[in-house]
DNA sequence: CACATAAATGAGATACTATATCATTGCAAG
DNA sequence: CTTGCAATGATATAGTATCTCATTTATGTG
C-alpha cells in the first residue's frame, strides 16, 4: 500500500520538497514561478487539503497582499496548467499535486467526513473512460476521476 | 459499438420513452413526479445535452411559470437523486439519464466542441478509482468519471 | 542602452452557480 | 376532520468565476 494523504507524514518536508521541485521544473522549462504563484502553491502545500479559491484569497488578504479574485484564479490557472496543482471538480476546489510535474491523469479519493483528498495516478486513456471512449470513437484530452466516500479513519468513527 | 448521443436517432421516441419510464418507475416506487419535476425532465430529454440550471430556468420562464432558482434546483435534486438525470461536475450542468433508473455509476464523454455528452455505465467500485480505493482502505460512496475531448464528428472538423 | 513585445499584475465590476429561509399549499394517513 | 409531511412560492443572499482595462515588469533585439 502506497502512502496517501490519509497517512501521517513529515509535513514540513513535504512542503519544502514540493516547492523545490516546482522551482526546479519551472527553471528547466522556462516558466515563471512568480511570487504570487509561488505563494499560492505554498499555501496549498501547507494546508494539504482541497481549498476553494476564496479560502486562498482570505489567506493572501491576511498577509496584506491585495487579493482580488483574479489574483487567486490566475495563480491557480498557472499551477493547474503545469501540473503543480489539480482542480477537484466535485468540490470546486484545488489541491497541491502530490507527484512529479510531468503530464499525468490524476484520480482522487475525497473523504466527505474530514475533507481530506488523496491522489493516485492513472493512465489517461485507461479504465472505464478509456474503454467507453474507444467504443464511441471519442478522443480523450482530459479526464476527471473522483470518488466521494469515507477514508479509513472516518469510516470507523462515522459509520453513517 | 453501442449507441451514443453522438449517433443520430429518433429523438421524439427517446423523449417519450424517457418520460414513460420515469412515470412507471415513480408509480412503482411511490415517488411523486410532480408537474415541475416532470417538465424539467422533459426539457432535459428534449435538449438532449447538458444544461445549466439557469438554462432550464429560462425555459420555464418562457413558458410563463414562476421560475426562481430553487424551482429548478429542487426538481434537479429529485431527478438526480432518483437517477432520472445526472450532474456533470465538469460543466456544472445536468443531463437526462440515458438508461434505466436503477442505481448506477455513470461515466461521461463530453465533447468540448459541440458540448454533447454521452453516457456509459460502469461498475461503481471498478477501474482505477476502485483500485486506488482498495489500496487506501477507502470506502467509495459515489464516483465522478468524466472525459473531456472530441467526439468523432468534431474530431474531423476541428482537429485543433 | 533604447525600444518593442509579450507576460503578468492591479483593481473594479459583473456574471454565473447554488442555497438559506420562511410562509403557504396540497395531499394523505390516522 | 386534523395532523403531519412533502412540495411549492418567493425573497434574499452566499459562493464561484470571469471580463475588462490600465499599468507594470520581464525579455529580447537592434
Amino acid at each position: 500500500m502506497t502512502r496517501t494523504a490519509f497517512d501521517t507524514h513529515d509535513h514540513g518536508d513535504c512542503i519544502a520538497r514540493g516547492l523545490a521541485e516546482a522551482e526546479r521544473y519551472c527553471a528547466a522549462q522556462g516558466l515563471r514561478l512568480t511570487p504570487a504563484r509561488r505563494r499560492v502553491l505554498e499555501i496549498l502545500l501547507e494546508e494539504h487539503r482541497a481549498m476553494g479559491a476564496y479560502d486562498i484569497l482570505e489567506r493572501l488578504r491576511a498577509e496584506g497582499r491585495g487579493a482580488q479574485p483574479p489574483i487567486a484564479y490566475r495563480a491557480l490557472d498557472f499551477l493547474t496548467t503545469h501540473g503543480f496543482a489539480h482542480r477537484i471538480e466535485r468540490l470546486n476546489a484545488f489541491v497541491a499535486c502530490a507527484h512529479a510535474q510531468d503530464l499525468h491523469a490524476p484520480a482522487f479519493l475525497i473523504c466527505r467526513a474530514c475533507d481530506r483528498v488523496t491522489e493516485a495516478e492513472v493512465a489517461p486513456t485507461g479504465g472505464e473512460l478509456g474503454r467507453a471512449a474507444r467504443a464511441a470513437g471519442f478522443t480523450i484530452e482530459r479526464t476527471v476521476r473522483e470518488a466521494v466516500g469515507l477514508c479509513p479513519a472516518c469510516a470507523e468513527t462515522s459509520p453513517a
